[in-house]
RNA sequence: GCACGAGUAGCUCAGCUGGUUAGAGCAGCGGUUUGUGGAACCGAAGGUCGGCAGUUCGAAUCUGCCCUCGUGUACCA
């Protein structure tokens, strides 16, 4: 009598976690066949590694918590730590450490894989996603590094976008390493601390927000700190008025591509200037255009050595009420000269760039009307006074022309048999009753058009080929 | 993490300042048509009003805490 109210497991999907359906599948398969092509033709391997790796290779060093450091996901296996994998880079730096006698040098390899970021999402951001990388490992060359661009601009052209719809921006670490050196020449005790890693960091990631947050509230950042939209305050870097100028000299948009301050080593050393014109004299004799030097270019990873770029849309994403949303950047790279000596004591320079599969295939659902559609079977109904055994013979002539078909695979009577066809976006259903079966022949319904005509079996596979 | 906003049927939402059995549209189910879908009409069903506690004679509505989602911000080795 009394209805029992059972406590039901969440339909919810975890939290940064999502499911995804075909059209999107689809779309992300079109990528994925463009990138594999991009790569074989511009000369690279094939790799996969696992999406666990022991969390010390990850990054980060076991602190003496319960869990190590936020931002990946792990767990304890026997008495060892393991994490899934946070990007594909640092896996590649150890699979280079661990096999360097046999790889080839330099080793370009390719990689396509699931990452997982244990952070909290934001639009087109998941903790869970795809990730596309290409790498250089074992060679300075500044032709490596164009040719990542250049490859990456390929593949995005290749999946629709033309060239006014997206820009690779670059600038080096160098800059920023010089422009450290040369200000920590100031006087004061407290300027000098402008050296030391955290404070640095924080400045690198004030800068980085150039870009989306323009000079002015950078500017907030880099002093005393910033309110947001919502009203939350973030703390700044409390930078000396002085030091502040320094900064403004060479970021203030209207300045910051004259990357020449005080400091600045010139083309003839190695430094920024060398690493800028390098870069840029690459891509230009490759006859590549798409291009520009923006000093706000940081990226937030430490590893980065020099050369750093970062791929950008230049049209807006809007999320699913129709808002545009900060979207960010669908992927980038540079050097990381350092990292494969981490695993080992091996002097081995190396460059890569990364795209996010999913979030380029969000906004290109956005940008561009795909005509991919599934295939849908064709719709064999089901009269119950008819033996299956007919049906059977009947799909059986359909699947060996590799026509997609099926029998109507629930139960219910002929309405809902249509029903379920329309549904699915079948192309048409095919009718054989006691009637047909007297004759010889079928009624095939097309779907769309609501046409009906009676075929004789032999004729059955030609003309749904017709339709198709 | 921090800030702001939101959580009512499968989905999109209405329900204003607390007041009888909480509503609509769409979807789904059944029927009008037991051999014909995408249209229409009819009918029935579907809800711990995110959770817990409190205020109150009385809470979807007010208060507190928690959870989840969204946006911004921070973080992103």
């Amino acid at each position: 009598m009394v209805k029992e109210k059972k406590i039901k497991p969440s339909k919810e999907t975890p939290s940064g976690f999502v499911d995804r359906k075909e059209k999107e599948l689809l779309i992300r398969d079109f990528v994925i066949s463009n990138i594999k092509e991009v790569m074989i033709k511009y000369g690279f391997q094939y790799l996969e590694t696992p999406s666990f790796e022991y969390t010390d290779s990850i990054g980060k060093f076991l602190p003496d918590k319960d869990r190590p450091g936020e931002g990946v996901f792990s767990f304890k296996d026997e008495n060892k730590w393991l994490s899934l994998r946070y990007d594909l880079t640092a896996p590649l730096a150890r699979y280079v450490a661990k096999n360097y006698n046999e790889i080839p040098k330099p080793f370009k390899r390719y990689q396509l894989g699931t990452v997982w970021r244990n952070e909290k999402p934001g639009p087109g951001r998941y903790r869970e996603f795809l990730q596309f990388d290409a790498d250089y490992i074992g060679t300075k060359n500044p032709i490596a590094d164009a040719e990542l661009c250049l490859l990456v601009s390929e593949i995005l052209e290749k999946c629709g976008l033309t060239k006014e719809d997206y820009i690779i921006k670059y600038s080096t670490r160098k800059i920023t390493d010089e422009l450290f050196e040369f200000m920590d020449e100031s006087k004061s005790q407290k300027e000098k601390e402008i050296n030391s890693p955290e404070r640095r960091l924080k400045i690198l990631r004030s800068l980085d927000k150039l870009d989306r947050l323009g000079w002015p509230e950078v500017k907030k950042l880099l002093g005393k700190g910033r309110k947001d939209k919502s009203g939350d305050f973030t703390e700044g870097a409390d930078l000396s008025e002085q030091q502040l100028f320094k900064l403004e000299q060479v970021f203030n948009p209207e300045n910051y591509r004259e990357m020449k301050f005080p400091g600045t080593k010139p083309a003839s050393e190695e430094g920024s200037q060398r690493d800028l014109i390098q870069f840029r004299q690459s891509l230009e004799a490759f006859g590549f255009k798409n291009f520009d030097m923006d000093a706000s270019i940081i990226r937030g990873l430490e590893y980065y050595t020099g050369v750093i770029f970062e791929v950008n849309l230049n049209f807006d994403v809007k999320n699913s009420k129709g808002q545009v949303v900060q979207f960010g950047s669908i992927g980038g790279g540079g050097r990381y000269d350092n990292l494969v000596n981490n695993f080992g004591n091996i002097d081995c320079p190396a460059t890569g760039i990364s795209i996010g599969i999913d979030r380029l295939v969000y906004a290109l659902m956005q940008k561009k009307d795909f005509d991919i559609k599934p295939t849908r079977p064709v719709v064999i109904c089901v009269f119950d006074n008819v033996k299956i055994e007919e049906y059977i013979k009947l799909l059986k002539l359909l699947r060996e022309s590799n026509i997609s078909s099926e029998i109507y695979p629930g139960e219910g009577k002929l309405k809902k048999q249509m029903e379920y066809s329309n549904k699915i976006e079948s192309p048409c259903v095919i009718f054989y009753g006691d009637d047909e079966i007297k004759k010889g022949e079928v009624k095939l319904r097309n779907l769309k058009t609501g046409e009906e005509l009676s075929i004789k079996i032999e004729n059955l596979v030609n003309e749904i080929k017709k339709l198709l």
